[in-house]
DNA sequence: CTTGACCTTGACGCTGCGTAAAGGTGTAAT
DNA sequence: ATTACACCTTTACGCAGCGTCAAGGTCAAG
């Protein structure tokens, strides 16, 4: 299999321009030229070709990666897994950027506030994390585990966001669990409305949702008095009505753990 | 409260060369100079700058920063928008990506092999993501429902994309799992940072974290055959052995059902 | 033999600054 | 009044990682 540049690049998705550089910084150079001075690449080209794109995709600048494929102690199989470690840290990393993206788009939009000290808590933990991420194997090194707690609170702090858009959808739960409860009805508009709601502050949660399991969590909420106790601030057997309405709206009758 | 370059620049993180060149591109003038030509900047200034890095912060370039603070009339609520439509296609990219990744692992495992172009299918995603992001209607249009659908219904779109931060928050409890299983120790270190990392998982779901309720719902994974099953992926006894481990993590002995 | 898609090298342009260089200020201490 | 020294100014080149012409050579098909 021998590949022209476009053919390499169009395959990789990158651009002949970024090949050609690479021939001339020699981080990837052809197999070989052909009469007329045409770059031909082989199979082991497009196989550095991938490793190349993975790791820039992690940011890497071009001469770190040359370093590391060029280095005859390099462990394919090891690298690709610290790889794959760090591809998931900054897929982590997205999500907090996402998340704080959010969080503006609903302040910008008056439906919650934001206070300055919240800008910058975000803000100043992203300066943080890039320091994390630069030096994140020599810090981890010299400071031990502090450090890597450290980046724990990260999540800590982004669950701390979400757990104020969670609070405010389940206490959304709870308000028209309220009504509907006094509406009586367990197959009304108002008591589906409110199963719908609950599966939606569910699926925040859960791995998968499957009505089956859905039930079966109602069920517990009624077989479990902590829970029990939480619907019931709703209305008088808040738990109880629940399950019924969940029940209806799943279509699937749970097992009690008790009968 | 005026401020010189040097004075701003400390309290902003940034350097004097930053703010010269934010000058110099007429992103943050500075309020007015003194009479041997320094740099003064006010209050204002101050608030402008903060907003400038928060963009920045953001990922977006100095351009777009500059047409969303400099003209009132602009749409910032929409722009954020775009900048989490792109955020979000270099999540699905990342998440292809490491899909990649895995392959290339099990390939060099010699489990399956890959053919050239399968080398490239996260890089070349990126591709089609930036096509579909300029031609996001007429794309929209030729691959139908899957994605009108999307777009459509926003509220489950959302919800869409939180399962997939937490599904993702959840595979890393799996991990770490299984990682803490096989060293055998519920009261070790990997085992509570196991536990930990579910606690962050639970404060997506509960109204309230309480160490009862934690300790309470390892007790159900254990005693709920469908949860049991869903640790038990991670390792022979998995729950059993999440549930020692927050036991030992929250300091609380719950209550089995059936005890 | 022409067309058009491909290839070559060369060179300048872009962001978002870092980093001198060459010089003028502000102010505190002598 | 001088000196020291930290501060300020503008100008200008440098960096990665290519994009984007420009000016020309090559190859297969018709």
């Amino acid at each position: 299999m021998e590949y022209t540049v476009q053919k390499l690049a169009r395959m990789a998705g990158v651009s002949t321009r970024t090949l050609r550089y690479y021939d001339e910084i020699g981080l990837l150079e052809p197999a070989r030229k052909n009469s007329s001075g045409y770059r031909i690449y082989g199979r082991e080209e497009v196989d550095k070709l991938q490793q190349i794109l993975f790791y820039r995709e992690l940011g890497m600048d071009l001469d770190s990666i040359q370093k590391i494929i060029s280095n005859p102690s390099f462990d394919g199989p090891s690298a690709l897994r610290m790889h794959r470690e760090k591809l998931l840290a900054r897929r982590r990393q997205l999500d907090l950027l996402i998340t704080n993206v959010e969080s503006t788009i609903s302040a910008a939009e008056g439906k919650s506030t934001m206070a300055d000290n919240e800008k910058f808590k975000g803000f100043k933990q992203k300066l943080v994390d890039d320091n994390e991420q630069q030096y994140g194997e020599e810090i981890r090194g010299k400071y031990g585990n502090d450090t890597v707690d450290k980046s724990n609170a990260k999540m800590l702090n982004m669950s701390e966001e979400k757990y104020e858009e969670f609070k405010s959808l389940e206490q959304e739960v709870l308000d028209a669990l309220a009504e509907a409860c006094e509406a009586g009805d367990p197959s009304g508009e108002l008591a589906q409305k409110t199963a719908d709601l609950h599966k939606q502050w569910l699926s925040f949660t859960w791995p998968a949702y499957s009505k089956e399991a859905h039930a079966g969590l109602a069920q517990m909420y009624v077989d479990d008095e902590r829970f029990a106790a939480y619907y019931e601030k709703a209305c008088v057997g808040g738990a109880k009505f629940l399950r019924d309405a969940i029940v209806i709206y799943t279509g699937v009758e749970p097992e009690s753990s008790f009968e």
